[in-house]
DNA sequence: TTAAATGCAAACGCTTTGCAATTGA
DNA sequence: TCAATTGCAAAGCGTTTGCATTTAA
């Protein structure tokens, strides 16, 4: 069941990739299938580890030039968790936000829903149009806070 | 007025940092006048600009140290705004949240009070306390959405 | 006098770039 | 075939660090 699902957004990369006149490369279809597969956002460093257990010829310049792509095709989202590099994961998956938990890093997803009531107030107050895709808010959960 | 608002913030910096055992160095008394003078939030790179221009000795690398310093002292606060550049305030200009526009870069300031309710709502539903200081939010301002 | 602070240079981690060699269509 | 893509090496950025020299107290 997982697996279909997975299957078909891979496809659908590849398709867009085509689609936009780009050459579906080995190296390109292990980034897409190593950010997909993943359960969490993932980083460059990351993916780079991950598809170079498979594919050890792979250099990181080419991993940040697909993410550049995926990213400019809206195929990838990117989020700054202020970790010091970005992270990134399948836009199919939808918008969420984050609760990172400085003490122990965690990072628990928050629905989109749960800051429309601020999104509604910020328009209403300030004219301002917030776009909040993939927000972090920063602070200390549960487990932490014992 | 405004002028004896500044001496006094300042004032109290170099007694916080004398309180402590720290030298009052002039590059240190550069460092904090020129924050405690900008009228936004500005980088270590702008910071360490205007002090070089009266003191045109000093080194990035003592600007960097004053700032963590400050830092750990409570007396300025870090802003990430996704520039790839950290930002800093003074900490008694209080706190408060940031709308940056996508478009124009404009940074409107929003009150701290504004995210309440979210903050509220964080701890009920996921025991989650959101340190809610100096969050970035990003979108449209008014002007750029015409 | 002397520990603390500075300037300098070199390195850091993440990311980008120029260029020659390789490869998918 | 041949432009697109890659690997490589080098550089970019903001920031940090080790160390000898200087300086505030």
């Amino acid at each position: 069941m997982k697996l279909c699902v997975i299957r078909l957004t891979e496809m659908s990369c590849d398709q867009t990739l085509r689609e936009h006149g780009y050459r579906l490369t080995p190296q390109r279809m292990l980034v897409v299938e190593v950010i997909h597969s993943s359960d969490k956002h993932i980083s460059a460093e990351e993916i780079y580890e991950r598809v170079h257990a498979q594919f050890p010829h792979i250099n990181i310049s080419t991993i940040y030039r697909t993410l550049e792509l995926l990213d400019e095709l809206g195929l990838v989202t990117k989020t700054d968790l202020g970790e010091g590099c970005v992270r990134y994961h399948p836009a199919e998956k939808g918008h969420h936000h984050h609760l990172v938990c400085r003490k122990c890093g965690k990072i628990i997803d928050l629905d989109e829903l749960a800051l429309a009531p601020l999104k509604d107030a910020l328009l209403y107050d300030y004219g301002f149009k917030a776009d909040l895709r993939h927000l972090a808010i920063f602070g200390q959960c549960v487990d932490c806070q014992k």
